[in-house]
RNA sequence: GUAGAUGUAGCUCAAUGGUGAGAGCGCUGGACUGUGGCUCCAGAGGUUGCGGGUUCGAGCCCCGUCAUCUACCCCA
């Protein structure tokens, strides 16, 4: 019998993990309302459309990872790829630009691109992002920067580093292009069969080919800021200056590009060493010909997306013993023997309950032995024992099965007892011990 | 799409082409008929990923296929 796998490039988060993750969702949820970011959940899927035309058709992203399929209307659907074209739909779609701006939004969700998976890449991963919609200030990229980092800070995650870089815009990259081609056209022998492609697709790319020979000649191009035009310098000089008044570290990096046709001006990754050949923890840039190519008036906007995954591996290598959070750990268990004793321990264990007491009981009808070992290995501090001597004498047993002590309670005053008990009480959101 | 490595018990792994595929951990039960951790004993659990082929005989060799991992392309 072959059993039904997870999809390939798919993975369960088992329940060691989930505490790790809320945490981060916490995280980002937190610093960005504290920025003064919302919260906005557009579809996961969307008309393929939106992709073509806002993330770009010669993208590696719509020429081969799209998971794109027709409904049975026969529309051409794509489950979304990445978070910004969506956000800026739904900006133009429910004219928010009429309203205060700029918008500042965040998200956290699941993305789908169909890839080979490896290290920190899979079929369907959950990104985090924000994006903030009309304003050109390169202020509110800094602090788009500022909050990915602050995420990061807050987790105790470090090691990271942020690269900087600016694409320039329609009007000054069409420029740089053409001199890098016109640079690279008298070696094209040297250049590897990618970048020979490159050249005539995206020549942005030879900056950041990992091959040898190719990075030799890509060190001698010129620098993108000698290309830069006035209004993409000066927004660039605004973006460093106020990363500099934050203090926030950041290295030049000019081979930086991104695989999205909407960036303009500034992008920047934030990698890590850790991850293997799949460095980037997140990414981002402004994008202000996004809303203009997906029909609406122009807009300028800015924002991040980070994966989740990748961000949890990393704490995780660093040892994060954080994972208690949605443990499902429970604090008393109900040992009963008897079938008397049994239906009694039922009623406890949901009147326990209904106190905010985490209570959990025996359902595979096991020995005293069995379920003493049982609530041992689930980590409970306290066990109440019942059966026909308890229940004639109208008491139960109270075990603290940290310390062996045993106590026995009178019946009615149980429930006093375990709510009141300060030991109890404190320790209710302890891990468990070994 | 390309390349390499790997698929044996729930997990981590053994097993020259030759009995009925084993161990540790975990799980269940018992020693201790009503008391967890330590110890000991026992038990359950396998279509050796799947399909072909070679062979008297295949977990092992060959081919195909699927999956996982890593890398390329590119990204989170």
């Amino acid at each position: 019998m072959t059993h039904i796998r997870a999809p390939r490039g798919t993975i369960d988060v088992f329940p060691e993990k989930p505490g790790i993750w809320q945490r981060l969702e916490e995280t980002v949820r937190s610093v960005c309302r504290n920025a003064g970011y919302t919260e906005i959940r557009t579809p996961i899927f969307e008309h393929t459309e939106l992709f073509q035309r806002g993330v770009g058709e010669s993208t590696d992203i719509v020429e081969k990872e799209m998971y794109t399929f027709l409904d049975k209307g026969e529309r051409s659907i794509t489950l979304r790829p990445e978070g910004t074209a969506p956000v800026v739909r739904a900006y133009l779609e429910h004219k928010m630009w009429a309203g205060p701006q700029p918008v500042k939004v965040y998200y956290i969700g699941p993305m789908f691109r169909y890839e080979r998976p490896q290290l920190g890449r899979l079929r369907q991963h959950t990104q985090f992002g924000v994006e903030a919609l009309g304003a050109s200030s390169p202020a509110l990229d800094a602090e788009v920067i500022s909050i990915l980092i602050s995420v990061y800070q807050h987790l105790g995650l470090s090691g990271f580093v942020v690269r900087l870089n600016s694409i320039g815009c329609s009007e000054c990259r069409p420029r740089y292009k053409e001199s890098l081609v016109n640079l690279l056209s008298e070696h094209v022998d040297e250049l590897c069969a990618d970048c020979r492609r490159r050249l005539r697709r995206n020549p942005l790319r030879v900056l950041d080919c990992k091959n040898e020979r190719c990075a030799i000649l890509a060190k001698e191009l010129p620098p993108i800021f000698e290309y830069l035009c006035e209004d993409c310098s000066r927004h660039f000089g605004g973006v460093t200056e106020c990363l500099k008044a934050l203090d926030l570290v950041y290295e030049l990096d000019p081979t930086i590009v991104r695989g999205l046709d909407y960036y303009t001006k500034t992008v920047f990754e934030v990698v890590h060493s850790g991850l293997g050949a799949q460095d980037a923890l997140g990414g981002g840039g402004r994008y202000d010909g996004l809303a203009e190519e997906l029909g609406g008036t122009q807009t300028p906007g800015v924002g991040f997306a980070a994966g989740i995954e990748r961000a949890v591996q990393v704490l995780q290598d660093a040892g994060d013993k954080e994972t208690s959070t949605d443990a499902g750990e429970v604090t008393v268990f109900i040992a009963a023997m008897g079938d008397e004793a049994k239906i009694e321990a039922f009623r406890i264990t949901h009147a326990l309950r209904k106190q905010g007491i985490s209570t959990d009981i025996d359902y595979l009808d096991r020995s005293l032995r069995a379920q003493m070992k049982y609530a041992d290995r689930q980590g409970v501090k306290t066990v109440v024992i019942i059966g026909e001597d308890e229940l004639k004498g109208d008491y139960v047993i109270v075990r603290d099965m940290v310390t062996g002590e045993q106590t026995r309670v009178p019946f009615g005053d149980l429930i006093k007892i375990l709510t009141q008990n300060t030991i109890l009480s404190k320790d209710l959101k302890l891990p468990r011990e070994k």
